[in-house]
DNA sequence: CGCAATTTTGTGTACGAACACAGTAATATC
DNA sequence: GATATTACTGTGTTCGTACACAAAATTGCG
């Protein structure tokens, strides 16, 4: 049996075994209203519309109510095309993050943002990145001070120093400047929007993936590169407290260890030492983006049996990943961090979108050897960094 | 030191230890040039430019040469938004693919497609699914000749039946009407996209993870669900593949077996029969999204030790990974999959996009208890753009 | 009540691309 | 050489929103 209509398709299907198998659905659009007709419902112009769609003032009690009514029945959406090209303004953003490599963590984050710059180039969209040392206050101080001295029309802010980002909060706040987190949440701000992953669970993960990988009852130990400066270590802790939870049960079981970055050769004897001291230790964590140091120092000294699981998609790690000096990485998808900061900030500017999720956990990517190839376009990857 | 201009930062800040810390980049976007300026740049009228972009013919040679060597020099990119709003033109797009039940993998892609209509509802978009019962050819080939029939402005195409595929992509060529793969790829069409998963290396990958959280030298075994109808089981053959790839070196220790889905006590009596026999086996992969049936029958007969993965991120293997039933699933990210298939037919449509990407290999997730909470099938970007 | 000041409202134009249509130039036909 | 035919080109209107500006309505105040 076999119905038309102008367009909706009916396949109804009866086979060999008498039953039916084919079914159709089409989803029409609902035809959008357009700010015309929602002014002529309301018995009013066209702009006084646009006055109280976009509270501009000067409407009257009464219409405003009229407008709001019809409003309220039609549940109006604007024309995101028309607005765009009507909104002829240009837009002048900062994004102020730590020193961004290409091929590191704040690099792919930096990679997010000029994508998304990219994407919508029918926007006039200035991006400014201020970068900063993420271990030295000072210069984020600076940083930070001189983008409140401008006067961007909204900022994305990496911040790796709580106290300098609640200053800088504060001052965006006061003058109405909107304001958007990429790789962390900070309390008593009000961001338009924050992407960040949960660190803690980031942690579990870890500990509960080693655990499976390693044979039953073995140790495990958190390996953490020295702090240099007075960097921020808030991640990192985050992380461990996770990976800690874990283990709750029998909490012997994880060791914590450091290892010197700035000084290799003394690093290197620091790492040997410790697996030397330890030899139950079968899973080795490394809280950040610094596991493929350990991981060479292993490959290079022909350690086996011992499996290392480290964060982000770096080169150097990716590396690691694929000569097998390193079981996996866990992805915290910086440049989707990026992209979506900033068309968090272009929804707001351009379409007026103000009630935001205000928090968005990003997902958390289990990287292997054999689904690394995989992960190239999905991360928006260099090409030339993978094979 | 301390600069400013119009807009951009400087900040160059000398810290304590001498090092100048702060770096400043500003990515000003080009000026984009309008169809008027290269009119007047040609010393021709924009209609006669609007020909020229549209290949509408009329156009002396001389003008197009004119209008041409301008283009070749100032790379014009027309604005999405004047041209969206100007192409009011109302599309029929049809989406054929199997059956789609909410929470199950075409499900996933259903949402992902009616997600993208959402998205870009400033475009009007109807979208008629079409669905077929994937384990009979003789309702797929119905289906097909419908759509054939229609004259639609796009098709979306789930194809499980690789003749049939190829019959269908052989008349909507003949129409010159585009359509892109999702779930699979099929040699010798020409999609204007495809979004498929390296099915064998989702098999090598669950091996690899199978091996790793279980005992040296243990066991494992493939389940599979019995046939029903004549099923295209060509998805499992390529990763069933690919699982043995990875014991290439051993393939002693890789058994396989069926199991009743039909006869669901049947399936039971198989399942724990075999693992009697077997009891070596520490590890065991379903290859395709029934490993939910599995992880059910380990939980209820207290079976420990014996790791469970399974494909794809349904409803119900959601719950046993949650319950701690099943070890993995491994994710095709559908609902991403069924989302850019609608972008890249918009893409095509609208913004004449034609040198696509031609296929795109989606990411292999690894979806474990830890970071399910965090995984979102749709990691689509402009998914967050609007409400 | 009358006139100015202010608030409210409607109209018109711009944005940039697309395309219909009218208008002009070039060629064909008798 | 006049007219019909075709080839080409420019103008003008459209899409839906935004906002300037003018027009109308309301308010204030003597």
């Amino acid at each position: 049996m076999l119905k038309r209509e102008k367009f909706a398709i009916f396949v109804e299907v009866t086979g060999p075994d008498g039953n039916v198998h084919g079914d159709i659905r089409t989803v029409r659009m609902a035809k959008q209203i357009k700010i015309k007709e929602i002014a002529a419902r309301a018995g009013v112009s066209p702009g006084t519309v646009d006055r109280v769609l976009h509270n501009r003032g000067n409407v009257s009690a009464a219409s405003r109510e009229a407008v709001e009514r019809v409003l309220a029945e039609v549940k109006y959406r604007f024309n995101i095309h028309a607005s765009a090209i009507s909104l002829r303004k240009e837009y002048n953003i900062v994004a102020a993050i730590p020193t961004a490599v290409t091929g590191e963590y704040w690099g792919s984050i930096r990679k997010g943002i000029e994508r998304a710059v990219e994407e919508y180039s029918d926007i006039r969209l200035n991006c400014t990145f201020a970068y900063y040392n993420q271990f030295d206050i000072y210069s984020c101080r600076s940083s930070f001070d001189e983008i409140a001295a401008q006067n961007p029309d909204a900022v994305i802010l990496g911040a790796t120093f709580v106290s300098e980002a609640r200053r800088l909060c504060e001052l965006l706040e006061a003058r109405r400047i909107p304001y958007v987190f990429v790789d962390s949440r900070i309390e008593q701000t009000r961001p338009i929007a924050s992407f960040a992953t949960e660190q803690s669970a980031c942690g579990h993960l870890c500990a509960k993936l080693l655990d499976a990988i390693a044979p039953p009852g073995s140790a495990f130990a958190i390996f953490n590169s020295k702090r240099i400066g007075n960097e921020n270590a808030y991640n990192m802790l985050a992380r461990e407290e996770g990976f800690r939870d874990f283990f709750a049960g029998a909490p012997e079981r994880v060791t914590k260890s450091e290892f010197s970055v700035l000084d290799p050769e003394e690093g290197e004897r620091e790492v040997l030492r410790f697996l030397a001291e330890n030899p139950r230790v079968r899973g080795i964590a490394v809280m950040n983006s610094r596991g493929h140091i350990i991981a060479d120092i292993l490959r290079r000294h022909g350690i086996q049996g011992v499996r290392l699981i480290s964060f982000d998609t770096t080169a150097n790690n990716i590396k690691c990943i694929n000569e097998g000096s390193m079981w996996a990485v866990l992805c915290q998808y910086p440049e989707m961090q990026g992209f979506q900061a900033m068309q968090s900030i272009i929804g707001w500017l351009l379409y007026k979108r103000t009630e935001p999720a205000a928090h968005r956990d990003m997902p958390i990517g289990i990287v292997v050897r054999e689904n690394l190839p995989y992960h190239r376009e999905f991360l928006l990857q260099e090409a030339e960094l993978l094979p």
